[in-house]
DNA sequence: ATGAAAGCGCTAACAG
DNA sequence: CTGTTAGCGCTTTCAT
């Protein structure tokens, strides 16, 4: 039933080469034949067999996406703007979900599925590493990373350390000096990079005030609402003086202390202040303050690059380090009873 | 450099035919002949070229997912399902996100993309036209919905005027009576069928209890939490009498409502009852009572029935209605002055 | 149990 | 401007 070139070209006279030239739009065919062609196939309802043309020519049209998430707001916001990018020219996009950033990725990348079945990759948020990034160099595909710096691999990605400190600065600014972090990091990130920097930012910016961060005030969480929520439960739970502010490394993880805080009556931020990163789509409506960062962009954007690298703009692949801003809300403000540098607790709360 | 099926032929002496037999587990070949192909395939790295073998076969051994959105709850937690069951079996996910519910349809059904591309489809939450719908069947590829009945389809789905109607008769139970409707369907939701089965059995559950809509408190919203924001701020500005408890279509807008209510100190339960559908990753945190369905499951199972349908199971491809089930969290409570059903307004916050 | 050979549908020289 | 002719890499009868 489906018809093929063969059909085409016999329905209008001609070889089956012309009728690829002319669906291709290439030149060196006469117009008349090329419009007769183009009805015969029209009637016939002649779409070309993507295989067939992948055989012949080597070239898939597909670009992969391979991601440990697509339920989560960074992955999902990329993957659309990758789509969006794609579909605005005639690539197909493949997802590869790992579920999760550990497992299953040999099926990947060890000889198997993304080999003959795209052109070129783009990695969400994955720290490749030396084996499997020279796995896709031999391979020899277009490659290129989302979310973070990947050593050896260009990237599309804000400065996290900046974005960190940015935020951290914000709240020194305000006047906080007990400044709690929830931090993402957990083991099973597959040490990506970017715990780490935000890390490294959020220190930075603390050293320069002259701050140095309390161990009692150091939240791990992996980045999710839900941990959020715990990790608020065990900052307030935890005996002591609480902060009167916190720096979250994700606005989902923010989002979470909030509502933990609010559950509590912790006012937001006449108790507490709390900034995060990202602007995910609910810290507009939460009044959060956040570093605004923009994966659709950069999805589009890393699609782009590889389709004009594919396109023979060789060098169109460039690291690409994108904008980020701060983003002011209501969950900042000074802290009820500024603390000088060396005195703290007085700002516990009676829950 | 990429190494062909003639390749690993030649190394292990013996014809492609055999190779082919052996790599893919067919009987017919000696077991000592079988393994010394696989580890001569193994030591060169070899992987069968799919479109080759699509080209020979006719099977893609990959399934596409078409979406009007991937960026939002439902839909990415149902792609992530699909893909979760897919990558269990060596199926591809071919993902087709439309970016929006209207825009360039027949990209994917008028004959292009889709064809010849997958061997199965899955359709989310999009109401096909039977134009689209008949070209789909002309196709021949197995089919199946999600997230709402499609005429002429199988779908996999909740009962959606079921779930309106308890969340609906929850409220009723709970003394309710000045009941507000925040709802989805808008036109550029293409008539899917969802929004206005949960009216329906909003209404229905009204209706059984003795109750009119309410005009002045009817609401459209388009599913977002940006929307439910904006829904609460006409609800809350307008003048006349405050409802007492708000039936929201989705928890998407029910938290978007919840933070609109938080800005205002219009308390919840206290003020104000809110329920929703769905049990978001938002909605435990932020205590939402909720009807909750899990798209991850369905997009497994969705995947499942066209795999097996795919592998010779006739009738593996079943109209399913998912479970799902009230669950109670801090949103909800009885009204503050429980209102007869002709006396109301009493209930109007000064803010 | 294995091989020979045709063919899946298209593209890419090369002729003309 | 158009047709002929090889493949692309795999699967699949049909022989042996």
């Amino acid at each position: 039933m489906p018809v093929s070139i063969g059909d085409v070209a016999a329905e209008a006279n001609v070889s089956t080469a012309t009728v690829s030239r002319a669906i291709r739009g290439l030149p060196r065919v006469n117009p008349a034949t090329r419009a007769r062609i183009l009805a015969v196939a029209d009637a016939l309802g002649y779409v070309a067999s993507p295989s067939a043309s992948t055989l012949a020519t080597g070239r898939t049209r597909t670009i992969g996406v391979v991601t440990p998430f697509v339920d989560r707001w960074y992955f999902a916001r990329s993957i659309e703007g990758v789509d969006k990018a794609l579909r605005a020219s005639t690539y197909n996009l493949l997802l590869f979900s790992l579920g999760g950033f550990a497992k299953d990725r040999d099926r990947l990348f060890n000889r198997n599925m993304v080999r003959k079945q795209i052109d070129a990759l783009v990695v969400l948020c994955l720290s490749l590493t030396a084996e499997e990034l020279d796995h896709l160099h031999r391979i020899e595909i277009p490659l290129i990373a989302m979310g973070g710096p990947v050593a050896g691999c260009a990237s599309v990605r804000i400065d996290d350390a900046l974005a960190a400190s940015v935020a951290t600065e914000h709240l020194i600014a305000l006047g906080h000096r007990d400044i709690a972090h929830l931090h993402g990091g957990r083991q099973d990130d597959q040490n990506f990079t970017v715990p780490r920097l935000r890390t490294e930012g959020f220190e930075a910016a603390l050293a320069r005030a002259g701050l140095r961060p309390r161990p009692e005030w150091d939240l791990t969480g992996d980045y999710t609402v839900a941990n959020g929520v715990r990790a608020a439960q065990r900052l307030f739970d935890a005996p002591g003086p609480l902060p009167t502010a916190v720096f979250c490394a994700s606005d989902e993880m923010a989002l979470g202390l909030i509502f933990e805080a609010n559950r509590r009556g912790i006012r937001i931020p006449q108790d507490l202040s709390v900034i995060g990163i990202d602007d995910h789509e609910f810290s507009q409506p939460a009044g959060l303050t956040t570093i605004r960062q923009d994966p659709l962009k950069h999805g589009m954007v890393a699609a782009r690059m590889l389709m004009d690298e594919l396109d023979g703009l060789p060098g169109a692949i460039r690291d690409t380090v994108a904008a980020q801003h701060l983003v002011l809300r209501s969950s900042t403000a000074p802290p009820r009873n500024p603390a000088s540098s060396d005195s703290f607790g007085r700002q516990t709360l009676q829950l």
